[in-house]
DNA sequence: ACCTGAACACCGTTCAAGT
DNA sequence: ACCTGAACACCGTTCAAGT
C-alpha cells in the first residue's frame, strides 16, 4: 500500500493552480507568460474585489475540501484568491482562527438548510431528528473538514463538538426547554446528542476518507495476507465488516437515542 | 483570551530541552557549554544505545503529551533522543507513518493493562466493560495523542476508531462470537461499540483540552457578555453545562450501550 | 486603504559524505 | 552500520515599504 505514496509537498498541487474564481474548468489556452498575476477569468482583471474576511473563510472550506488539511496553507490560499499570503493577514489573526472560523461556518452553514428548524414547531423528536440529519448532511458534504470539528480545542465547555456554534446550542437548549424539558433534562440531552453525532459521523466521514479497495486490491502484497492469516475472525467477516451500513446504523441510533432521552425527560422531570 | 495567546513556534520548547533518557528529572547542574552533544544522562556517554523504532515511537507519544501535535517535528524529537532529525528516517519512512505508528502503540499497549481480558471469562458484559474502561484509561492518560486515533485515515474498513489495533478486532469479534454471538451479531455490535467510545472519549478529552476557566475568568472583556446576553439559555444554564459528568455520563451511557448489544444479539441470533 | 518584498525562524525529506 | 552536513522546497508570520 505505502510504496504509492507520496508526501504532498512534493507534490506541487497543479502549480497552474486557478487563480481568480471558478471559471468552470474548461481546456484552457496555453498561456504564453503563465507566471503572470491575472488570468482571464470573467471579470475584467482590474476590478480587483478586496478581499474580505468571509471570502477568505468559505476559499478556505471549499481548497480544504479539495486538498484535505495539510494541503491547505496561508501561501497556498492566497495564491488561490489572487493574493500574495501576507495579504490575509489583514483579516485573519493567523491560521489556528481562520479553521476555528472555518469550523464554525460549517455548522452555521445549517441556518441555510430548509429542513432543520431553528425551533420545534412538530415536537422536540421532530426537532431533533432534523437537526441530526443536518448536521450529518454538513458532514458528508464536508469530509475533509469535518474532523476539525473535533480536533480543534473548544472554546467554551458548552460548546461540545460538532455543535460548535452558540447559535445552535441556544437553540437546542431552548427548543428542548419550550418543549416542557427541564434544565438539567435539556442539558443531559444536550450531552448524549452531541457524543451521539461525534462517534457517528466521525466514523461515517473517516471511513469515507480511506476506503479505497474493499475486497481484493489488485494484489496487497504478502504483508496483509500474513496479517489477516493472524486475525482469522476478522479474516472470516471481512466483507460483512467492510460493508457500509452507515446510514441505517445512523437512523437505528438515532432512534434508541431520542428513546433514552424521552425516558431522561421523564426522570428529570420538575415539579 | 487571545491576548495572551503566542503561537507555539516562537515559543523554543525550553531549549534546554532533554538530551538522553529520562534521567528522573533532579535539579540539574549547570553546564559549562550547553550546547555539547551529550550530556551525562545515567549511562555512560560513550554508550550510545544505536536507536531503534520503537525508542523513538514511543518517545514520539511523550513527546507528543508534552507539547501537543503541531509541537512535534522530525527535528525537535531527534534533537529528544540525541540524534539529527535525519537518522530518524533510518528506522520510520516518514513522519505520517510515524503519527501511525503512535497511534498503533497506544492502543496496543492496552495489552499490559491487567484490567483489560483478550478473551472473555466472565460472559461478554464484563468482557466489552473492562475493554470499555481500558480504552477510556488510555485515552484520559493521553489527552494530546488520542485525537489522532480518529483524525488519521484509517487503513482498512475493519479498523475503526478508537480501536485500531488488528490485534484487538480480532479479540473483539473472537471473544464475541465465543460468548454466542452470530457473526452478525457480533459486527454489529463491533461498530456500535466504537462509536459510543468515539464520541464519548473524543468529547471527554477535548474537554479536558482547553478548561481553563469555567465561570468567572477574571474579566472575559465585553464580548463573551454580549455573546451570551444573545443566547440567554445557554447563558441560564452556563453553570450547569461547564460541570464534569463525564465519568457516570460515561458509565450509563454504557449501560444503555450493552443493553442494545444484548437485543441486538438476540435479534440476529442463527438457528 | 490595501497589498507586497524581503526577511526570519522554522518545517519534512534527500543524498552524498563522514566515522 | 550508523549518523551527519548541506541543501531543497516548502511553511507561518512580521514589518517596512510600495501604490
Amino acid at each position: 500500500m505505502s510504496p504509492a505514496e507520496h508526501p504532498d509537498h512534493d507534490r506541487p498541487v497543479t502549480d497552474a493552480a486557478a487563480v481568480g474564481p471558478a471559471t468552470g474548468d474548461g481546456p484552457e489556452p496555453p498561456l504564453p507568460d503563465a507566471d503572470a498575476a491575472i488570468v482571464a477569468g470573467g471579470a475584467p482583471p482590474s476590478a480587483r474585489v478586496p478581499l474580505d474576511r468571509d471570502r477568505i473563510v468559505s476559499e478556505a472550506l471549499v481548497f480544504l475540501e479539495e486538498v484535505g488539511p495539510g494541503g491547505l496553507s496561508m501561501r497556498r490560499l492566497g495564491k488561490r484568491l489572487g493574493v500574495e499570503a501576507m495579504s490575509l493577514y489583514r483579516y485573519v489573526p493567523g491560521k489556528e482562527d481562520l479553521l476555528d472560523a472555518v469550523v464554525e461556518s460549517l455548522i452555521s452553514g445549517m441556518y441555510a438548510d430548509p429542513e432543520v428548524l431553528s425551533t420545534p414547531d412538530n415536537g422536540w423528536q421532530d426537532f431533533l431528528q432534523r437537526m441530526a440529519h443536518g448536521v450529518r448532511r454538513v458532514a458528508l458534504a464536508h469530509i475533509q473538514a469535518f474532523p476539525l470539528v473535533a480536533s480543534r480545542p473548544p472554546e467554551a465547555p458548552w460548546l461540545r463538538p460538532p455543535l460548535r456554534s452558540l447559535d445552535w446550542v441556544e437553540s437546542f437548549l431552548a427548543g428542548l426547554t419550550s418543549e416542557g424539558f427541564s434544565d438539567a433534562a435539556a442539558v443531559a440531552a444536550y450531552r448524549s446528542f452531541t457524543s451521539f453525532l461525534l462517534g457517528n459521523l466521525l466514523l461515517e466521514v473517516a471511513s469515507h476518507g480511506a476506503d479505497i479497495g474493499p475486497l481484493d486490491v489488485v494484489d496487497d502484497g504478502e504483508e496483509d495476507n500474513e496479517a489477516l492469516r493472524q486475525h482469522p475472525t476478522v479474516a472470516r467477516l471481512r466483507a460483512d465488516l467492510a460493508q457500509d451500513h452507515s446510514a441505517t446504523e445512523f437512523e437505528e441510533a438515532l432512534e434508541q437515542l431520542l428513546e433514552r432521552i424521552a425516558a431522561t425527560k421523564v426522570e428529570l422531570a420538575d415539579g
